[in-house]
DNA sequence: ATGAAAGCGCTAACAA
DNA sequence: TTGTTAGCGCTTTCAT
């Protein structure tokens, strides 16, 4: 089933079929509905293939995330998928795990497929924020098609990155600590992001501005696991600290864990902060604060804009910025 | 950049680039070096469009999911993505949502992208496994292309199903519960698919084979939503009962915050039984007791089957089964 | 072992 | 408004 059967079954050329199913409006109303009719009977739909290979685009875009299983990715790829469908475009997801090696080669394999965009979800994308040669295969990959970081920021053509105020999340729950009396910080985080030195940076800027030491050992870098995290501090009895800001919700889960443990009262004894108001974040208890990174506004803002870019507009923000709010709940009286 | 100039460059003709690229053993290794070096210098990558207009194929799967922000599906498509990737196949990820419609809707949107093979994640694709007339969608599907449902069971041609034993992981269980002088377990489900049904079923069973009654307000159907549980059951002073099975971790985490609410010791005067095991079970306190269904297992035998069946192989086990495990935590004492 | 040429099903430029 | 036809880049049959 075929254009060339369609035409014959409708008297028309193939040209006319092909002009009403892309909608084209040199088409005579009587012809269209002829046509229109003979497709519905015959069920038939164009092969995406050849249309493919016609028009270079098979209205796919590539998202490419670490780890679908954590549970922020997910969320994320979550908000994509849906805005993508509306807009008619399906989406192939990768799992590239956290090694540049295999980032890149899944970024090939994604790019071979011909996809429209490609999107990179969460900031281990846009390495360290620091090392521009670590971002390289991102600039190479964008020129190709277009490349749309979540959580990220890259400079390049052809690149359009979006963040959420993480630092000044961090820099304003910093100082609220510090208001309330707490003078030993502890800063957990899981990654060397650009995201995770973004929160670092609004942390230490606080302490800065608040005339406190940055003291590095109350900077640890964990693995994230709630367990790890849970005996890691229980062990660390050399470190002491009356509150704990966490990059993610799984490892402030750990200090809830740990801080019973030790009979703290929470939050009199020790404030705790979680990120990304996860289901985590209420599934414990006492049920942690945490910082909403704002996901869904991201991707739909983020979607809205490969949808520009894919439709050749030019006024697009090459990057935006969404505030973080923090979720007061009970780890936390501020 | 396409396989002329790759044939002109090396001196042969496509028909021998072709064969090249496609690992043809009709060629000398002469020709084969030379045209691999060109390959390799210029950087070729067939067209994948021309590639699937030819051969009907673009080596991609689809993968239906009704939401990809559940911690348990996520990690499920973690696992099928990574094993198709293993054997070169890409995938294409749609969530449909629950509702019969919209299945259907996104079914064909895949099936449109000519995939070679449909997988569906969950057993809400199975219907309730009673009302045949209503997996009929299904079976259209697989018509077109192989369809895999992960947690389900549904017949048909060309239709190849896996499920856990829910029923039997649910039963021993009860039985359990039951030994040890509990007399009103509550079961808490949040769906009606074929895989809630089953684990009610081995409720049922164990509850009969011990010569209980089955008693109707003692199975309830809630929302998949922690607070809302909680709520539900502080709400709920009618019903007595000691002790609980969730079909999932979230509904156990809201019995368990139910259950702290109401000042009761667990698992001395309340058992808990949560479902996936995921990183829920562990997030809260007590951590709980929670059934595992080995969702990796369940995923990597039913790649190996889209794997055959895509080689044409014959040997296929139209279905199979993987065990339940409860994973005992603090929830329970048994 | 290699090449020539006919499709695969569609889009779009050009003609009518 | 409609039709004719030349690609799009590849695979594959059939010659050689």
């Amino acid at each position: 089933m075929n254009i060339y059967d369609i035409a014959e079954m409708a008297g028309v050329s193939i040209a006319t079929v092909s002009r009403v199913v892309n909608g084209s409006d040199k088409v005579s109303e009587t012809t269209r509905q002829k046509v229109l009719n003979v497709i519905d009977k015959a069920g038939y739909t164009p092969n995406v293939f050849a249309q493919g290979l016609g028009l270079n685009t098979m209205h796919t875009v590539g998202i490419l995330v670490p780890d679908i299983s954590d549970i922020y990715m997910s969320s994320a790829v979550f908000y994509l998928e849906g805005c993508l469908h509306k807009y008619g475009y399906d989406c192939i997801l990768s799992c590239s795990g956290f090694e540049t090696k295999q980032k890149e080669q899944h970024i090939h394999m994604l790019l071979d497929k011909h996809i429209d965009a490609l999107i990179l979800v969460g900031s281990t994308y846009a390495g360290s924020g620091r090392d521009h040669a670590k971002t390289d295969y991102i600039r190479d990959a964008a020129e190709k098609v277009p490349v749309f970081i979540i959580n990220g920021a890259v400079e390049g053509k052809n690149i359009y990155s979006s963040v959420c105020d993480d630092r000044r999340a961090v820099y304003v729950v910093t100082r609220k600590l510090i208001g309330k009396g707490r003078r030993h910080i502890l800063f957990l985080t899981d990654s060397h992001s650009y995201s995770s030195n973004e929160k670092m940076a609004g942390y230490e800027k606080a302490l800065n501005d608040e005339g406190l030491p940055v003291e590095g050992n109350l900077k640890i870098h964990v693995k994230n696991d709630i367990h790890y995290v849970r005996d890691l501090l229980l062990k660390s009895e050399a470190i002491c600290f009356d509150s704990v800001i966490c990059t993610n919700d799984s490892i402030a889960v750990g200090v809830v864990k740990f801080a019973k443990e030790r009979g703290l009262s929470i939050p009199r004894e020790m404030d705790i902060v979680g990120y990304n108001n996860s289901v985590l974040a209420v599934s414990c208890e006492p049920e942690i604060s945490s910082i909403d990174n704002h996901t869904s506004e991201i991707c739909d803002g983020t979607i809205e804009n490969v949808i520009s870019v894919l439709q050749g507009d030019s006024n697009v923000r090459k990057h935006f910025t969404v505030p973080c709010t923090l979720v007061k709940r009970s780890t936390t009286d501020f």
